[in-house]
DNA sequence: TCTCAAATAT
DNA sequence: CATATTTGAG
């Protein structure tokens, strides 16, 4: 964001209207002044002709350095941009791309090419249609400029309803939450504005209202909405910008604060998972859009605009009509646990230690924008709930597995092994262990930064499935017990991981004997002098019976010194060789 | 506020 | 039908 701004003395491109403006602008589309920018003249010249029949006002441009030019010296003139991009001048369009930061920009290309159109995207483009353009598709241009007012709206409103506290909405707007009510208020006037428009478009079909862009758009955040649900999520739709909001003490936190929206971005990018953290309830295909876009198209609002993008305009239902907004702010949200998310969790609790973990404790230290209490509570319940269930096996286990600790870190607390009491399986929440193996306990929160982890990526986990449900055998592991040391990779096979359930019952077997006679040892140790006398003694006593382990037959010499010493000179006859053999 | 448990949604 | 998450009550 800030970079944006900095990075090059933008011409002020930005916020060409906003929803104030769209309410005074009577006849809305009309007069929206486009900037046209198409090498081929004649294509241009055709285009222009059909966007002023459509009463746009057009400056075509078959130049890209004047295009820029003009956009520089009169930006304020354009309320979008459309820009054609040929084989040939790929380098210039993508340049005016990335100069129109603030603009509204629909690319325009006769061939169809998905990495093009990726790139395009990725660099902030509001669009990309082919070529021929439909009219259907050039009259719909106008709504990549409501979307931006949109979303500059949100800010203003908020800002001006509330200046202190957070000037974007939570991405996650819960109806709990006391920013309700400005958000209502945006979501009022814009309401009002669709459909003052419906009014005046009263001929078009419904799918071209409210529905988005023509063509099919990339959620760029990485979640689609119901393919008939609204487009927007007025409630939440606003790129977090940590630095933006919260002015106040949090402000250093917030640094490392994160929207449950930006987790999930995060993971798009990072790991090519495309997860929702937050989706409607309601909203009808939960797909994930393979769409990993580059960071650098978060520079641009980017986010917002993309998750503002509709999905198929044509499956647009005529339930959009009326109150879409009001229904999506109504709208409950459904958290989606996500293994970042989840990791976030985690980490929290293990900071506030198992059993000081609450809800709105953790709430708190996960940061992440949107979630509530209830939420966290609610996962807490079924991290409470997992524990309960599988560590108690899990210490079995690892009962069996004492060489395990040795890699188990001293934060896993619930991973804790068993006393060498045997004692009823209870959550460790309920009663710090103590370590019979000499291991660190800690089930407060180690003062040190992140220890075991990378911070957005502890490596103790696989990312992609981290739910048991998916993975069985990775329960315990996954809900949190960072069981393994940091690595590099996260998918690498972890010593700990196999001696999961899931790893099967070889390594179980296979690691069986040494903990035996590990434990034998330790046990020794222990007792160190009972016990070797008592092998002594057994061995002294029963002779016949195999010697103890780690005991030597005595040598005929000193045995027979031993006899001469006691004064006895004559050995028996009595086979004499077989005594000791 | 926290927890538990029932209700719901996927 | 099972599981995940929300909702509601104590």
């Amino acid at each position: 964001m800030h970079k944006r701004k900095d990075d090059k003395a933008e011409p002020a491109a930005d916020m060409v209207c906003t929803t104030d403006d769209l309410l005074e602008w009577k006849d809305f589309p009309k007069g929206l002044r486009i900037l046209l920018l198409d090498e081929d003249i004649h294509s241009a010249a055709e285009i222009k002709l059909k966007l002023e029949q459509m009463d746009y006002i057009v400056s075509a441009f078959c130049d890209e350095n004047e295009a820029m030019e003009a956009l520089s010296n009169k930006c304020e003139s354009y309320h979008v941009a459309i820009v054609e991009v040929s084989t040939g001048n790929n380098l210039g369009s993508f340049k005016f791309l990335e100069n129109a930061k603030d603009l509204p920009t629909i690319m325009i290309s006769s061939t169809h090419c998905v990495s093009t159109t990726m790139k395009c995207i990725a660099l902030g483009a509001a669009e990309f249609l082919q070529k021929p353009l439909s009219e259907e598709k050039l009259r719909n241009i106008w709504q990549h400029v409501v979307h931006k007012a949109f979303n500059a709206g949100e800010h203003s409103l908020s800002k001006m309803l509330n200046p202190t506290k957070e000037t974007i909405p939570p991405v996650l707007q819960l109806p709990v939450e006391k920013d309700e009510s400005k958000v209502q208020t945006s979501l009022v006037e814009i309401e009002d504005l669709t459909r003052r428009h419906e009014l005046h478009h009263d001929l078009s079909t419904a799918s071209d209202k409210f529905p988005a862009p023509s063509t099919p758009q990339l959620k760029q955040s990485g979640r689609l909405l119901g393919e008939s649900e609204c487009q927007e999520q007025p409630n939440c739709p606003v790129e977090k910008d940590p630095m933006d909001h919260d002015g106040d003490a949090k402000s250093v936190e917030n640094s490392c604060n994160i929207s449950i929206e930006n987790i999930t971005a995060k993971v798009d990018s990072s790991s090519m998972l495309v997860n929702d953290s937050i989706k409607e309830v309601g909203s009808t295909s939960g797909s994930k859009s393979p769409n990993h876009l580059r960071p650098e198209q978060k520079s641009k609002d980017s986010i917002i605009n993309s998750k503002v993008e509709a999905g198929n305009p044509k499956k647009a239902s005529t339930s959009n009509q009326n109150s879409y907004v009001t229904r999506a702010s109504r709208k409950k949200m459904k958290v989606d646990w996500t293994q970042d998310l989840h990791k976030r969790f985690v980490k929290a609790v293990e900071q506030l230690g198992v059993d000081q973990a609450i809800p709105s404790r953790i709430l708190e230290l996960m940061k992440v924008e949107g979630l509530t209490r209830h939420n966290v509570a609610s996962h807490l319940q079924k991290y409470r709930l997992n524990r309960r269930h599988i560590l108690p096996k899990e210490e079995d286990r690892r009962w069996h597995h004492p060489k395990d600790n040795r890699h188990s870190t001293p934060r896993s607390n619930y991973q804790q092994h068993k006393p060498i009491m045997a004692y009823p399986s209870y959550p460790p929440s309920s009663h710090p262990i103590c370590h019979v193996w000499g291991h660190p306990i800690s089930h407060l929160p180690p003062p040190t930064a992140q220890t075991w982890g990378h911070p957005s990526f502890p490596a103790w986990q696989t990312p992609e499935n981290w739910q048991w449900k998916t993975f069985h055998g990775m329960h315990v592991d996954a809900w949190g017990c960072p069981v393994m040391p940091p690595s590099q990779n996260p998918n690498f096979t972890i010593p700990q991981m196999q001696n999961n359930a899931s790893a099967g019952y070889q390594s179980l077997l296979d690691t069986t004997f040494e903990d035996s006679s590990r434990m034998a040892m330790i046990e020794s140790n222990q007792l160190a002098e009972e016990v070797i006398d008592k092998a002594v003694k057994e061995a002294v006593d029963m002779p016949w019976l195999p010697l103890p382990l780690g005991l030597k037959p005595p040598s005929t010499e000193s045995v027979l010194f031993e006899l001469q010493r006691q004064g006895i000179s004559i050995i028996p006859p009595q086979n004499p060789n077989t005594m000791w053999q």
